[in-house]
DNA sequence: AGCCTTTTCAACCAGATGGTTGACAACCCT
DNA sequence: AGGGTTGTCAACCATCTGGTTGAAAAGGCT
């Protein structure tokens, strides 16, 4: 399903434990097996996440040995960012503009009415 | 699953055809017939759309006779942006300190200014 | 009242997701 | 070479998801 990049990053980040992974890794790399202890799963559910998270170019896994050591790139985030960034300027702009609209209709309600740009 | 609120909302954001809505919500309010009539599905499938956007307290609904207005909230984004800062942040620290104890190890052994550190 | 419009509810279906267990690949250490 | 560690692959299962269609609720228009 809606496999584009922002799709994949939205939804890696949609479930705790992968949120929890990505929140550890932000101090410092870590091995699958490091990453699996704290939680009540099996070792394959947590590759698996990583799998998802990797996919979505959140991490990415080096070699060391039999150890996958996987790192955190940040810059995804600005993907993000940028979307949320964008939508919600978009909205307050238009809460600035309502604003105006009451303000001028405020200033003006007992001369005469229009409609229409002017001034 | 995950039904705590940052899950919700990311799960909410993961779908295509609900960022476009959002986006196009993020202009104006409009009602669900208007918001279903670009895409290809039905109205049901939209009103499901709206419904898990609605759950994720993206967006709320009003009500004008037999239609129902919807309405972007953008104040649930500053949850997601500060999630995502937190982590930026953190990982932009701690390659700082990355940084500094490369730039040391480089003074260190090395007291000319050298590039590319050996041993 | 009767009809049309707008939206949701209910049942259903195919495919994705998150979990499990078992096998095995890759790699270290004696 | 043999045994322990680390991680992935494969098959399976239950549940969630996004879509469908059909029916019905809620409300306006003559």
């Amino acid at each position: 399903m809606a496999d584009d990049r922002l799709s994949r990053v939205f939804a890696a980040l949609a479930d705790p434990t992968r949120r929890d992974i990505v929140a550890r890794l932000s101090v410092g790399d870590a091995t699958v097996g490091q990453l699996a202890e704290p939680y009540d799963v099996s070792v394959q559910a947590v590759s698996k996440h990583l799998k998802v998270l990797a996919d979505a170019g959140l991490v990415t896994r080096s070699r060391d040995a039999q150890r996958r050591p996987c790192h955190l790139e940040a810059e995804v985030f600005d993907l993000m960012t940028k979307w949320i960034e964008r939508y919600r300027q978009q909205a307050e702009e238009r809460f600035r503009r309502l604003d105006a609209v009451l303000a001028d209709m405020d200033s003006q309600d007992a001369p005469n009415h229009q409609q229409g740009a002017a001034s």
